[in-house]
DNA sequence: CACCAAGATGTAAACAATTACATCAAATCA
DNA sequence: TGATTTGATGTAATTGTTTACATCTTGGTG
């Protein structure tokens, strides 16, 4: 059943049949109403590939997301399909490990299909070693790239973001405020955005003349699904004389491993430790006690992805980097 | 740059460059370099549209995901996108809202885009209610449909799933082994799986010769996402004199308001009340104490959900129905 | 009444692949 | 040596749209 099927039995051209689909003003009334009668008749639907190779779109967003299991990355995920359908554009979902190479081969799955936009969600890469962003140079030739909170400056790359570094400085600096002396860092991933948060860790003692102990920041790779090794981790740590009396995340459950921790170390959470975590997620609330977290401001920060990429499809000049501001949610985790 | 081109620029047919293009054994090992080489040079990429209407197919499987922010679905969402990838299947992601007219919706939507295969998600459609699902079994006409966790006979639709009522059974059986004598079951979801849940626990119930009492059957609605809806909920339930000793829910989070519940009504968590929540997510961790529940197979349903897929689309004969069993995750909350 | 504009409709050329069938040369066999 | 097979390559049809351009009505205007 194809547009010629429909056109002779409306006997009309196909001219006016595709004219009538794409509610072209050039149709009589009379001839529209019996073209859609046996277009509804025939439960005629068109071919959605000829109509891509005609007008050389298919309406398709790519997303590429390090891990939709991810609660973070999820939630975007969730946000961002809702909003590109409002404009009718539907997503191809790619979930690349967080690795270089498999995100370059997404890529290269998402233009190969022809896609009219890419988001780039999470920062897998480093600005400065700019030899790893070739990939995205070369993709942003064939179509508009946004990057959710990540940065990179290129022709055809925008940025939607939150001041990770910001957030985390103002998280440590109401630790400090809160009379801690020694706050542990725990991070999880040394990318853009962790590299961002630590700086902002660093600036925050900095600028209350307080000398960084490198003792007190801590990588712990990918453990971030594993509370319990964190809280062995901490236990470990508090064994070979390590003194804290504040733990601050770059993720929410490595604040839970905190938690877990204190209560392993029978110590009081907030009394004798404060905790604080990173993405204000659910887990936040799971937790006893209540974990005080930074809100990055998902919602807004990937409305605003799929504002630009539309601005951008639509022609529109867009701005090349949003940046929003993250906010402390406080909790019963803090003094 | 289009498939002329390189045949022009390697002195060959169109044909022949399509043969390289499709790993063809009918070309010379001296052509299929030389076409290589101009393909290489000229960084041409075939045109997926023009691909798709002569194969009539673009290796494309929808996801119909009620809530991708869930965390259970954005779970299996991962395992399968990362599945059919493997297969070199991309996945469309169409989230629906839990209603059936945006199911509905959105399968016309992938259908309309000539998916190979429809991975419909969760169950919102009950079984007993023809009705509601013509939707369904018109989408077969077209292409194979794959349920995940729910159950329909039609023709060219398999089901894969977990026995919840049996699940649910095993569980409200271990409080009673326990020695709890009122449990509270709070669900969520009036769906196919959340009434074969609550069939699973009066079940329980007759099987140990114990009358179901009404009072201790609570539906609360869609408040998973807000533990402390529930807390209030279920303080207000003991205000009015409702004596329970144990609380089972349909769904973690619920779970998580009722260790909230405990704490505010300085209940002790398992001694005095038991709880016990569903689907084994990382919120049974994030709790304290840790909460026992029921792990559904996940990962293993998930995985059978594209081997089936596969295997239709291979041509090959597939169960139209494959059903895991869950287990029962005992941790801190229970005796 | 002739002319012209406007609106409706049709024709045919893109769009860019796949592939059945035809062709042709070289190798094998009688 | 001539017939036959095999393998490589080319030709042209097919897939189902969109759309620029051509054509044909129809009604209004001078």
């Amino acid at each position: 059943m194809n547009i010629y099927d429909i056109s002779e039995k409306a006997g009309v051209s196909i001219a006016t049949v595709s004219r009538v689909l794409n509610n072209s003003p050039h149709v009589s009334a009379k001839t529209r109403e019996r073209v859609l009668a046996v277009i509804n008749d025939c439960e005629y639907v068109p071919n959605a590939f000829a109509r891509g190779l005609g007008l050389n779109t298919m309406k398709t967003i790519g997303l590429l997301c390090p891990d939709a299991s991810d609660a973070y990355l999820s939630h975007a995920l969730a946000i961002l399909e809702k909003s590109f359908r409002k404009y009718h554009y539907d997503c191809l979902l790619c979930c690349t490990e967080r690795s270089l190479e498999a995100r370059q081969q997404g890529i290269e799955m998402l233009t190969s299909r022809h896609v009219d936009g890419i988001v780039l969600m999470g920062s897998t890469f480093v600005e400065t070693r700019e030899r790893d962003n070739t990939y995205i140079r070369n993709a942003a030739k064939q179509v508009p790239i946004v990057l959710l909170n990540a940065s990179y400056s290129c022709d055809n790359v925008y940025c939607v973001m939150c001041d990770e570094q910001r957030a985390t400085m103002e998280a440590t600096q109401y630790l400090l405020d809160t009379g801690r002396k020694n706050i542990l860092y725990l991070y999880h991933s040394k990318n853009y955005n962790g590299q961002k948060k630590l700086a902002g860790y660093r600036s925050a003692l900095e600028s209350r003349g307080i000398a960084v102990n490198e003792q007190l920041i801590r990588f712990f790779a990918d453990e971030k699904n594993d509370i319990t090794t964190v809280r062995d981790k901490l236990l470990a740590l508090r064994e070979s004389g390590l003194v804290f009396d504040a733990v601050q995340t770059s993720e929410d459950t490595l604040a839970i491993g905190a938690v877990k921790y204190a209560k392993a170390a029978k110590l009081s959470v907030p009394r004798t430790l404060s905790v604080v975590g990173y993405n204000n997620s659910t887990f936040c609330l799971c937790s006893e006690p209540e974990i005080t977290s930074v809100d990055n401001k998902l919602q807004a920060v990937s409305e605003q992805c799929v504002a630009t990429m539309m601005g951008v499809l639509e022609g529109r000049e867009m701005p090349q980097k949003i940046v929003f501001t993250g906010e402390l949610v406080k909790r019963e985790s803090t003094l």
